[in-house]
DNA sequence: TAAATGAGAGAGAACGTTCTCTCTTTTTTG
DNA sequence: CAAAAAAGAGAGAACGTTCTCTCTCATTTA
């Protein structure tokens, strides 16, 4: 019960009175309306993950959740079905946003560079507060609460599952081309890299160095050292 | 709601007729009813470790864990005084077994096999079935539960720490000593080996590799691999 | 027979969700 | 364009369920 609520929708009536009236079913994809529930529904996401980060998503009650939205249940209800859904959502965000730092690896000039800056960009983005200023909890923690979930929610696995595959397919093919680059040992067997590659990254994540007093930079020569012994590059490309 | 209960406290009758009465104070530490009562506790521990791998600590109800133990909630809490008491001692079993395989580390001959043995062997405790014949679900699941729970709940978080604690002097020491023996590079920063290298351990752990087809013998180079990489070692050991 | 143990009903709180009602905004109608 | 109608959005009480934990009373054990 902070200052929620604002002037409720008054907040939106101001906001350019040149687009009115769209009157067909146009209007209900871009019209005020439309971009209100969206902004409504961001809304709930926030403070539903924050309320998660804080008490995990069992330990969150709906209660916790409107209250940390400044929000009555029937108005969030009106907005997502089942807390379930709330779950979902957030999970697939979370973990979207995860596979979305994968793309950026092809700017990197070599394999190594690549997995590096990926390891790091995560670390980075995952001890930062999500939007918004003021330092709040970080986010490593729905990480691991993604992950606990995903073990008995069979939806949420299979979000996790999606995710993971896209990550999975798109580190292949780069180690396939450094494989064909020459830049990397023929004999590595690639799917195991890139397994564990996962599976050593998720560990680092989630123990969130930065939070613990370790600066991003100390965590440079790990990523590389842990790139280096899984995909035993070429000499010219292992001593930096 | 399997074939539990058997025959209740039956069971524990027929021990042995051969010791009885003590009736001094020791009796209450060591006679029938002791180990009676230390039988009964382990039921409810197993119990409440199946159900909480199946539904998570805030899932898994004291009704579920009743039921699965073939207890009334009346007899339960005569042993446990709370399911949160339950959550902690299954917490720190959980992590104190994990401690314990580290103990078996001066076994091996230089600090590379050892530290690829500790890693296998705990994938292969946590892939595994917790005592008893049939195939039972991995223990994995409960080591991502005590870490989401770490997060945000405090007893759990001082247990974790307090074998973590452990876990990172005893490494810690054995990389000393391999350091002055001239088998890892005198400039590699030990302390954060040991942390990236807990946490690069915990997230192959995590993944469970064993259950998604992946075999034991194929996680050892991925071992070796990794601690070559973060500890830097004299030639004559990083080529196996 | 006294103490320990267990079964099971159930108390009381908290849970996720729904319901009813009010108020505002948009669309339709005359 | 004004009035009427419909739709959307929100508040908050209330619903039925489930939760953890306790209480009473019967049974077993020494």
């Amino acid at each position: 019960m902070v200052d929620q609520a604002l002037p409720k929708q008054a907040a939106n009536i101001s906001a350019d009175a040149a687009d009115d009236e769209p009157r067909c079913f146009v209007a209900k994809l871009f019209g005020k309306r439309a971009r209100n529930r969206e902004a409504q529904e961001e809304r709930i996401l926030t403070a539903a993950m924050n309320c998660f980060i804080r008490s995990g998503f069992r330990g969150a009650s709906m209660n916790e959740i409107c209250s940390e939205a400044g929000m009555s249940p029937g108005a969030l209800y009106r907005y997502f079905p089942s807390k379930e859904a709330i779950i979902e959502k957030i999970s697939a965000t979370h973990r979207q946003q995860s596979a979305e730092i994968l793309a950026r690896m092809s700017q990197s000039n070599n394999i190594i560079d690549a997995i590096t800056n990926v390891g790091l960009d995560h670390v980075r983005k995952m001890s930062m507060n999500d939007e918004g200023p003021g330092p709040r909890d970080s986010s490593a923690r729905l990480f691991v609460e993604v992950r606990a979930e995903s073990m008995r929610n069979e939806s949420v696995a299979a979000i996790c599952e999606l995710h993971e595959g896209l990550m999975r397919e798109e580190l292949l093919a780069a180690f396939s081309a450094a494989k064909e680059c020459g830049e990397i040992d023929p004999v590595t067997d690639l799917e195991l890299a890139v397994a564990s590659l996962a599976a050593v990254g998720e560990g680092i994540i989630m123990r969130n160095f930065p939070a613990q007093g370790v600066p991003l930079e100390a965590l440079e020569p790990v990523f590389r050292a842990l790139a280096v012994g899984l995909l035993r590059p070429t000499k010219s490309l292992a001593n930096k």
